[in-house]
DNA sequence: TCGTTTCTGTACCAATTGGTCCAAAACTAT
DNA sequence: ATAGTTTTGGACCAATTGGTACAGAAACGA
């Protein structure tokens, strides 16, 4: 019962998750969220508690949306093979990276936007935004370590997941950067080669 | 003639360039500036500008900084050996990420750090961050290319050296994320191995 | 010791920060 | 319709933001 909200929480969400990603979490001004989530000010307090925990939502979301299309290969090459493999992982760059609208890829990683911002100022959202992180790194390892039991690669699968992940945060700042898309396809090139990951031609 | 500064220019500059290190630009309210610097309000603007310009200089002491573990090799092993040299890269990491005191690796990189808070804030700041990581990429460069000169290594030094900045800010990623000294140096074993360097025994 | 010059501490500023409060509007169920 | 519940807009808040103004203190050359 009772009068609904009058706007599309997911709608507004995923405005305010854009707003973040762009220009971090301190730039965003109250007044700046709410015109892009086009809502009012109670309205906020009332739907998503503070700005902060607005932004930890943010994160949920960010993840959700980073890491599915890690798994979700799944369901395209569902005919016997692993979920885990190292095509997964090249298509997770191709899908988070290249294959993104200028305008997004410019924006980097909201995960590792906010622990480089939050580091010092706000430990608890810089350690939350760190842990979605492991998780993709975790998601790496079992890729690694199914490759590697396959014989398709040799090393650590800890090893070259932390690898991976060094090599994902280094291309997310130069995303940030605003290199060229051209550049970073061949900054990709280069690690997924460091990686002992051979690239398919397409 | 007349008065002179009551305090050291350059230890206030440095106790500026700290603290903005830690928090990031924005993060720095004047006052805390102020304290950490140990100046007045009047003070700073009247040998600094604003705290626009007070950053910029400290962009620059600290490019300074972590600029020359890179070329300062050249005295250590100046019997007639170029002063280009794999060598040079694998002492950068180890000058600017694990001989460094926690609480600074903490830190992880300023300009890293700039370029990623800056790029939707002030693109001139984040630039001219980028342009000092571009030079610090362009000496990588120069050292691989010598090295390839010498066949002591494959590959082209551009991509070589592109990688070697990726991996470099990945790992200054790492580091504010607080992840533990051998972690690191697990991490940057297998980004110089992936580089091609082997690491020396010490 | 005086005058000039420079520096420095404090008071002050308008603008903005995140957040609260409340009356009025809007909706549903009876 | 109307009672009951929730949302909504806007006014309001204290605290903080970066920056300026100015009077007086301090140092130097004469």
């Amino acid at each position: 019962m009772a009068r609904p909200l009058s706007f599309d929480r997911d709608a507004s969400l995923e405005a305010a998750m854009i707003l973040f990603w762009q220009r971090g979490y301190q730039a965003c001004a109250l007044p700046d969220l709410l015109n892009a989530m086009n809502i009012s000010r109670s309205s906020l307090y009332a739907s998503f508690g503070d700005k902060r925990q607005l932004f930890m939502e943010c994160l949920e979301l960010f993840f959700q949306r980073t890491f599915n299309p890690l798994c979700q290969i799944q369901g395209e090459n569902a005919n016997g093979e692993s979920s885990y493999s190292l095509q997964s992982i090249e298509n997770f760059f191709r899908y988070t990276i290249l294959q993104v609208p200028e305008h997004r890829r410019e924006c980097g990683c909201l995960l590792v936007n906010t622990i480089l911002e939050m580091a010092d100022q706000d430990q608890q959202l810089s350690q939350l935004a760190a842990e979605k992180l492991s998780q993709v790194e975790a998601y790496f390892q079992e890729c690694f370590k199914h490759a590697i039991d396959e014989g398709a690669l040799q090393g650590k699968a800890r090893d070259l997941a932390q690898l991976c992940m060094t090599l994902n945060q280094g291309l997310r700042v130069a995303c940030r950067q605003g290199r060229s898309l051209s550049e970073l396809e061949n900054i990709l090139q280069s690690s997924l080669r460091a990686l002992g990951i051979e690239q398919k031609m397409h």
